[in-house]
DNA sequence: GGTAATAGCTGCGTTATATCATATTTTTTA
DNA sequence: TAAAAAATATGATATAACGCAGCTATTACC
């Protein structure tokens, strides 16, 4: 398939730059590949490779720079209160990571973790602020982008605050299924039930708890850390009966 | 001082717009006046004028605009799991309210309600969607904005799923009181213990509860809807000991 | 100014969730 | 392959927060 992609471009001699190559359609630098300016983006571009466990953002550092993930895995924490590790996000193929560093603030308020080998294409900072003045749909769909990030984010506030430890844990399980691909019914990512209480906003043990409840009753197969979920209808219903339900 | 400003703008001929009056100085279409375009946005600008309790935007309504608080105080609230109202910030002069519908999404995700008469700066969806392509400098703007206000959020999720009751309750109170001025000691926003539950993501009676404790230990002024923080020190202190405290 | 309605307050039982202790399983390492 | 370490599982207990009930104070209205 890559290699199809990469017969399929070389068509394409005006645009001879790294990015024609690149497998992430999502990107929005690639969908603003019109302007000149971009040119130099693309040149300046840096191609990263990260192994497993390996921070490449870490919180309170000063913001270089942007990153997009090309391939791998990757999970956004940020220290929460009494030195609580709190999961973020998990980042898969396409997303970006780091933007949350691009407001006023000059550091990162998040640290980012490859929870396998990962692919990454850097941006400096400087660079892309000097090209976002100068294209106006550039910046108009890196706007969007954090328009729908602060939506996401407000969901999560209300998952957070107003959910029970059931329904966050189904809700992980659910976030976890939407962005993560499955083989033979079980996720590709594999997470501890730290991780799972980590995003769920709960302890390790509640996590336990509840994925032996949700086994019982049929929703959830457990097999040490490979997790499948049988009918994801069916689980959705365990949280969208009394709520309203919101991707992300 | 609000006539000494319109003397003021009487000698800029030249803009001859309502934007040269404005007292909103924050204003990020008045921060890029010299974009030609601009003018087109100032003159479809409307000014409306809101009397307390009334709602102008509704959740779930298709996005029309764009406001800007002129004058006055506004709740903006969202409809919570099982139809518990949940408080999602509280707006003061030069806010903008209903960015929330500028993403993908095309109905708004929140209601906007005065809690005081308030003057309201409007723009259509539509014009200022064409002038911000248009405009990088004000689209670079409006993208930091977003940003900002995602880091705000992603500090609410902490704020709202890691704190104490007691701790979200002086939260609450030291926002509001960064946020809205005091006379005499005593806030200038009046809420019900029910408002202040909705923001601080628990019930009225801890509200209650916590104002009582509060008052005891001297942290707290309280004489019926009107709340005074004699030392604000001393109630950061409060939570800034074991904890990170960030501005919001 | 008096009555109704609303908002604020407090105690108490209940529930949800966290914490602690300990057992079991799985994984790592020698 | 055995031993050690780490992760997972489960029960018991503690605690924070909620919801109800009834009571008081404040505000609205005729």
């Amino acid at each position: 398939m890559l290699s199809h992609l990469k017969h399929k471009t070389e068509h394409i001699k005006a645009i001879d730059s790294p990015c024609a190559i690149c497998t992430n359609h999502n990107c929005l630098i690639r969908k603003n590949v019109h302007f000149p300016e971009i040119s130099k983006l693309m040149e300046a571009r840096k191609e990263i490779k990260c192994k497993k466990g390996q921070q490449f953002i870490m919180e309170g550092a000063s913001v270089t720079g942007l990153f997009f993930l090309l391939e791998g895995k990757v999970k956004v924490i940020r220290t929460g209160l009494n030195g609580k590790e709190q999961i973020v996000r998990f980042a898969t193929k396409g997303e970006i990571i780091g933007h949350r560093g691009f407001s006023t603030e000059e550091t990162y308020p998040i640290s980012a973790i490859a929870l396998v080998d990962c692919t990454l294409c850097y941006f400096s900072k400087e660079l892309l602020q000097t090209i976002l003045k100068k294209c106006p749909t550039l910046t108009y769909d890196f706007m969007l982008f954090y328009a729908n990030e602060l939506n996401r984010s407000e969901v999560r506030v209300k998952t957070l605050s107003q959910m029970t430890v059931r329904e966050r844990v189904i809700d992980t399980l659910l976030y976890i299924n939407r962005k993560f691909e499955q083989t033979k019914g079980f996720s590709t990512l594999l997470l501890s039930r730290r991780e799972y209480a980590d995003y769920a906003g709960t302890t390790e043990e509640q996590v336990i708890r509840m994925f032996s409840s949700l086994k019982k009753d049929g929703l959830l197969v457990v097999k040490g850390k490979r997790i499948g979920i049988p009918n994801v209808e069916l689980l959705k219903k365990e949280i969208s009966e009394h709520n309203f339900y919101f991707d992300n």
